[in-house]
DNA sequence: AATGAATGAGTATTCATTCAT
DNA sequence: TATGAATGAATACTCATTCAT
């Protein structure tokens, strides 16, 4: 199975139903009231995020706003699904180009996970839609579809790789894959909630932490440990 | 109200069951009501959830919910005050007293973790705490000092214990803790939001995850890896 | 026309339409709910005043209450009528049996009706009827027939006793009452509304008040006044 | 908005008369809205009083009235502050120039106080505050500093200039002030309350009660009494 | 296109009243 | 008779959404 076959999935049928109308929409459409409404949700939440805040941090008025959304909702929508939109194509290419060992291609996919996307407000969306999954099923589907399943296609692509040319042990790949992200997901949602107030002894940082986890996983997965 | 009957779920059965119906009812109400808030507030955060609603579920009309709460956050704190309440020094006393290697103490830690919180809904909390975090920051100050570093401590030791009996690499024993923690968070998480729209390929199954999740991570310890 | 044409009025009607079922439940009927009713519903008005709050003032349970009174409005009801029934029979006896000079028996009406009205809590259903007027119409009228109307026979009595024995000026005795009675119910009304957070400077002295009104009035209507 | 707008009654007509509707609206809303709250507090009280008739009699939707009320206590306490605002300065300038008699002077303050705040519906504001002086303390004492107090005061500069002058007696000030107003509160509070069920034979004339007061007040007071 | 005043359905909360004990 | 737990109608207040300007 190839890396395409993997990741492929559902993007292109998406990518048709994010264009017609809504594709011309959207570049008229303020990018700031996206930008506004998708710090707010991460905070606030979906039902606590009201659409007259959204509106002034994005120096609108309330009425605004609904001139280029349906509605409170229909904004929502819009943020994950903008801020979701072809995310997963970058790193595919990378991966697939890549020449050295499966190690280092592992341990630079979980690095260029944090740099790229971890670390960027961007990652708040993930927060986003595991808060708001049973508010928004057809959303949280979205995101699995577009999000969750290219990204352990990716992971699994990377592990196979290791197990086929000998250098990592010949694990149960689909159980393995979310050993590997679940503590990226586990960082990114705990720098949108349980950061803010843990400033002083239980600060999680983030490096230390991405490149333990790399460290762990490359140990625990080496063919050939070492002494 | 123990944590056991929130969890249990037999709470209103018993109570109906029981002889002097009015009285009974009245200590069993608030234990009633918190078990419903509990899952309402899970699901649906606080924001989306609807008093009445939690009301209806716990059997009562809506005056008597303000009967035992004072006000809609005073039971959305209840809910994360009474179901933490204490539960940190059940494992605790069996971590101090366990006589044998420490691999075994940490994957057993880990088993159990899932056993006696992750496989019941009391874990949604976690879900819950890490959702409403930026609402209710003194609530996640809560969290954070009655479960988070009381935890943290736990794991600590156990890898401390590992590291001064030459069984675990000298590793970084505090960047570690969150390494040990969080796929485990991760998956409460995932049970909680994600797991109900991934019935089919992308089910991740826990047992095998917190498998796996001990494995590398006793793996990636190991001071003398096997071969 | 004599005292007794001017004051009887509906005051036998009444008197019987008290009695039947109604006066058997009287005994009965705790005098402390009654009590505690008048004082908090003079305090805050009829709305503001809260069913249980009387009841636990009158050192009985919520339910007790409705026991008793089939509703806060008829519990309010009773307050009034109870507080005022026969009230103004008192004086009527004492004034037909005066002998003294018109002046002298105005005196003694004005200040003898502070001592007995004015100056006890019963005083407070004339606040409560004049801020209640609106809300409670029936009780107006009531009022009106039950007090005022007899009150003001009461004073039209003395002054046409005095004009009759060339005492007094001839007034226009319908007007003049009114000027005689007025500073009085102000008094009452002030003492039960304003006087509380009038402490230090502007507070209104009774007696001294009294005295002056009484003053004013003698003088006013003097038929030879003093040099 | 002046005190003139709220008495009048013809700020609804106006507003509507007006061009540039939506903008001229926004002007008069609340003066509207704290027309139609004078008139229902005044009525029912403050508890008994509910906030969308409120709304409905000054003709909009519940929801406007907080845009321009953060609550109805807000509400209440902007409509006993708005109808007293710089309402003793009017008189006082006159009575300070007056050039003839003190009995004169006192005379008109009396009349002049009936047409232009006893007759007006701003005098329901009195009523008003007695009425809840003890739900709103902190309001009874506004009610006390701006009007009780410079009203007092004036009625005293008016007795000590008779006095002063040989044309009153010399009696108590500090007493007599209050002799003077009494009856003139009484007949506010008396029109806006107990004259709506006393039409037929108990009605007040205001003109004659004032009248009246006057008579005896001059009579009581004057050093020279006529013969 | 942009505004912000206006709306009214929706929600938390109160409190008079009931009723099983 | 007395209690107080339970009820649910009533009400203040919010906020997404509309629309005249």
């Amino acid at each position: 199975m190839s890396l395409g076959d993997l990741i492929s999935g559902t993007t292109q049928a998406l990518a048709q139903a994010a264009s017609g109308k809504r594709e011309r929409r959207k570049d008229a459409r303020p990018g700031e009231l996206l930008d506004a409404a998708l710090d707010l949700f991460v905070e606030k939440g979906f039902a606590a995020t009201r659409a007259e805040e959204v509106a002034r941090r994005a120096g609108v008025s309330k009425g605004t706003l609904f001139l280029y959304f349906q509605s409170k909702e229909d904004l929502f929508q819009a943020v994950v699904r903008e801020s979701i939109a072809g995310q997963m194509s970058a790193g595919k290419d990378e991966v697939m180009a890549f020449q050295g060992s499966s190690a280092d291609l592992l341990r630079l996919l979980i690095e260029e996970w944090w740099v790229r996307y971890g670390a960027t407000k961007a990652s708040g969306i993930t927060k986003l839609v595991i808060s708001e999954a049973h508010n928004f099923p057809e959303l949280a589907r979205f995101y699995r579809d577009e999000v969750v399943q290219p990204g352990t296609a990716l992971v699994s692509y990377v592990l196979q790789r290791g197990i086929d040319r000998g250098e990592f042990r010949p694990v149960n790949v689909a159980t393995t894959v979310h050993a590997v992200m679940a503590p990226l997901i586990f960082l990114v949602m705990w720098k949108h909630s349980m950061a803010p107030c843990c400033e002083p002894g239980q600060h999680i940082d983030p490096d230390a932490f991405i490149q333990q986890h790399a460290d762990l996983m490359l140990r625990g997965l080496a063919a050939h440990p070492p002494t």
